[in-house]
DNA sequence: AATAAATTTTAGACAAGCCTAAAAAAATAT
DNA sequence: ATATTTTTTTAGGCTTGTCTAAAATTTATT
């Protein structure tokens, strides 16, 4: 059995993974965790006895192919409830991210798969993140995130790689949403802040943090 | 803030005393969430504390006011998410109870209403159990068990009282299916068994146990 | 009314998941 | 190469919810 913290756990360490080639730090995993270092460190001995990471200490960490197998199962469930929130229930996509936390522990087979057929197996969740199929396969986007892109470059906006409300609000208020298509009018040596045009009369101007978190492909 | 475990115990007091009048056992307790009495000491201690119910040891427990409304709110989730269950996703109504069990503890107002708007605003769930409204107001059906009807009375199955996959998939082998017309031939007085019949051409042989699990209404 | 039986509570313990403070190891700077 | 800083682990402790065994209380029986 895996409980709803080891769950937790190991979609973090999924996460975090997908960022970097190297091992997970227990620090990083910490603050996504919001917890201690010391009960990361706990945590991660517990998984590591159970195979669903690999472990050593003061070398960091790494999923099993087993643990990456519940990780992704989880984040099945995460972004199918996601999309249920709110192409069923009317739910905007800045309310739905909390309560797909909790939903994703919801344990059962049987409904995933009956979900993924109500909902007509969505490729995307609402924030435009891939769903992984039944077998844990996800197709590699390539998106890159904006702060990334060149002066003068129009792409186009496929997803986010934060869910908060506040984030989401902000994006709507800006007039960024999934499909819009940016063009970067300056950039800022100093800090990367930059300057950009989504397509109405106004340009907008956003933090380098800001950017970052926006996922972008080229047209 | 009420835990998972703690909205358990609420629910499973609050389904107690809608079958008693007097105060509920520390055992009765017991063997519905599937713990020991001294467990359940303790955890009425915790709940008399947060002034979910009045308990002094020794005299059983009570539901207060608050304690009411808890409960009716996780009732009213988990009959919800039991009709979205069976209405839309297809599911039979005996493989339903578990994961609701799970769901019912999903922490979002916003979601039960959308939830309840999303359904149609129904009144009943898939056992025939009627659903609290929002303001936890739920109707007083006065419906009886099949163990209580006399002989050669003609009854209506309007519900279930035990939501076990089990139970439910042999009630659907006889016949025995909501809105059922039910007709006692003969009582077993040295065990309450009966046999009774339900439209077809056969009779069927019924236990006790079976029958007080079964409610109806009086044509 | 006294005794026996059943129920309930208390006492003490344990696992899960978290914490703080201190120690150990690794990384960085001098 | 040493010293300093940062990261990670260990040690010990806390809370929640559970358990078993023993003590207290209530209920039932003679
Ligand atoms: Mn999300
Ligand atoms: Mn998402
Ligand atoms: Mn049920
Ligand atoms: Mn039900």
């Amino acid at each position: 059995m895996i409980s709803f913290t080891e769950e937790n756990y190991l979609k973090i360490i999924y996460k975090l993974s997908a960022e970097t080639e190297s091992e997970i730090s227990t620090n990083a995993v910490a603050e996504l965790t919001q917890t201690k270092a010391a009960s990361v460190t706990d945590m991660l001995r517990k998984l590591s006895e159970k195979q669903l990471v690999s472990y050593q200490k003061y070398q960091g960490v790494r999923l099993t192919e087993k643990g990456a197998e519940v990780a992704l199962k989880v984040i099945r469930k995460h972004r199918l409830w996601e999309v249920f929130l709110v192409n069923k229930l009317g739910f905007n996509w800045d309310e739905v991210h909390e309560i797909a936390e909790e939903l994703e522990h919801i344990n059962s087979e049987e409904l995933v798969q009956r979900l993924d057929e109500f909902l007509d197996y969505p490729q995307f969740d609402p924030h435009g993140d891939p769903i992984p199929d039944k077998d844990g396969k996800m197709p590699e986007l390539g998106y890159k995130n904006l702060s990334g892109i060149a002066i003068n470059q129009t792409v186009v906006m496929m997803g986010v790689a934060q869910h908060s409300t506040s984030f989401l609000q902000y994006l709507a208020k800006i007039g960024m949403n999934l499909g819009a298509n940016v063009t970067i009018i300056e950039i800022n040596d100093f800090d990367k802040s930059m300057t950009i045009n989504n397509g109405g009369n106004s340009n907008y101007f956003i933090s380098h943090e800001v950017a970052k978190n926006i996922l972008v492909k080229k047209k």
